[in-house]
DNA sequence: TTTTTACTATACCGGCCGGTATAAATATTC
DNA sequence: GAATATTTATACCGGCCGGTATAGTAAAAA
């Protein structure tokens, strides 16, 4: 499935730049303004192209919104999100992990997206699918492994690891995450996230301490 | 601001049931399809009213829109959510908090309501502000009343009432409330909706004990 | 150079939808 | 009954937008 091969016979190659624009604007305004909120034109006005090009490169619109979300979706998860430090303290390693998963997924864009799946979903279940597995399944996937390690070095004592994990990340994206979907405020500052963040480490490890 | 009043003078008064009709119409077809996704001729089919009357009865789409949000948002909390039950044992009136809270929340119109704020949000934080207080907002303080009570009685031991209050409430929530969100997957059964609804109350009760 | 293809500019089509106009019918007060 | 106001049915306007058509230009292969 991959376009990016040009075989061609004669004629003049399409020009790859130029799909990268168009990607880019894609996702810049699908993510600020959701799906019916960006028109084909609109587009191909930010990517500085015209709006045949567009057609050219993707079959129609929802081709492209397809193209923008996994390119998206494969762009904010470089690889694995954490491993676990054997030497840290159980704290610090929680803490950590709380921290990397949080400017994950409270970034602005990824609150975009967010909101983005969920407008779409319920007409569009295979790609609120997509979304999920390279998001969320990944990044709980992460989260369980790391607890299922703590608990054979005796430093948590974790039952159900995949529940576990579960619950970590709910308390993590915790109030403020809902209140950036509803858009009624913004992101924690430093010492406001920082407190969260210590709060729901200790939390949990109340809960889940041997 | 109640229009509930036709004092008037001469002339045939607005029939109120059409208005309430109008009404219902708005509120299925809002949550259903969202608010791009339905248009004033299909509310005033489902409503069995000519289009003109629903412009008659509202002034535009915003305005019926807001109607019919602030109308859930008030059918959909009775009362206060929860009084705690002094003579039960604090698994138990936990369990019930979190079992009330859950139907609150994880009914397919609660689902529809809060897709619709996400979506609205960027366009309309008055509305996502009507919404959040009239909804989450009033969970959160009946939440943090209940547990202030049950540490006065030494039933638990919480300095922060509040954010405890928040951390339940992620817990119930939890990962479901996001799949059904994204579309990802059904609601609960009962028996996983009861496991959950353990699961979460133990963990919260061995953070939390005195 | 010739051919083939990508790209631009512009205009256009068709559909959907929010909102209005018109005219007739109906109900209610005076 | 007269006056007033709601309701209905229908048609229409104007704008937005997805997608296409046309015609011309630029660039690369043959």
């Amino acid at each position: 499935m991959s376009e990016t091969a040009q075989p061609a016979g004669p004629g003049r190659p399409k020009d790859p730049a130029k799909r990268e624009a168009i990607l880019a604007a894609a996702k810049t305004l699908f993510l600020g303004n959701g799906y019916e909120g960006s028109s084909m034109e609109a587009i191909a006005a930010e990517a500085g192209v015209s709006k045949l090009t567009l057609y050219s490169h993707f079959k129609d619109k929802e081709a492209l919104f397809c193209a923008a979300v996994q390119a998206t979706c494969e762009q904010r998860l470089p690889s694995s999100l954490f491993h676990p430090a054997p030497e840290l303290p159980i704290e610090q390693a929680l803490g950590a992990l709380a921290t990397a998963f949080w400017s994950l997924v409270s970034s602005p864009e990824s609150i975009g997206l967010h909101r983005l799946m969920i407008t779409v979903a319920p007409q569009n279940p295979d790609m609120s699918r997509l979304f999920y597995e390279a998001g969320p399944q990944r990044v709980l996937q992460d989260t369980r492994q790391f607890l299922q390690v703590a608990t054979s070095r005796g430093q948590l004592q974790v039952t159900d690891a995949l529940k576990a994990a579960e619950h970590f990340c709910s308390l993590v994206k915790g109030l403020n995450h809902f209140h950036q979907l509803i858009g009624h405020s913004g992101p924690l500052d430093e010492a406001q996230l920082r407190e969260h963040i210590a709060d729901v480490v200790a939390l949990f490890i109340r809960a889940y301490r041997p």
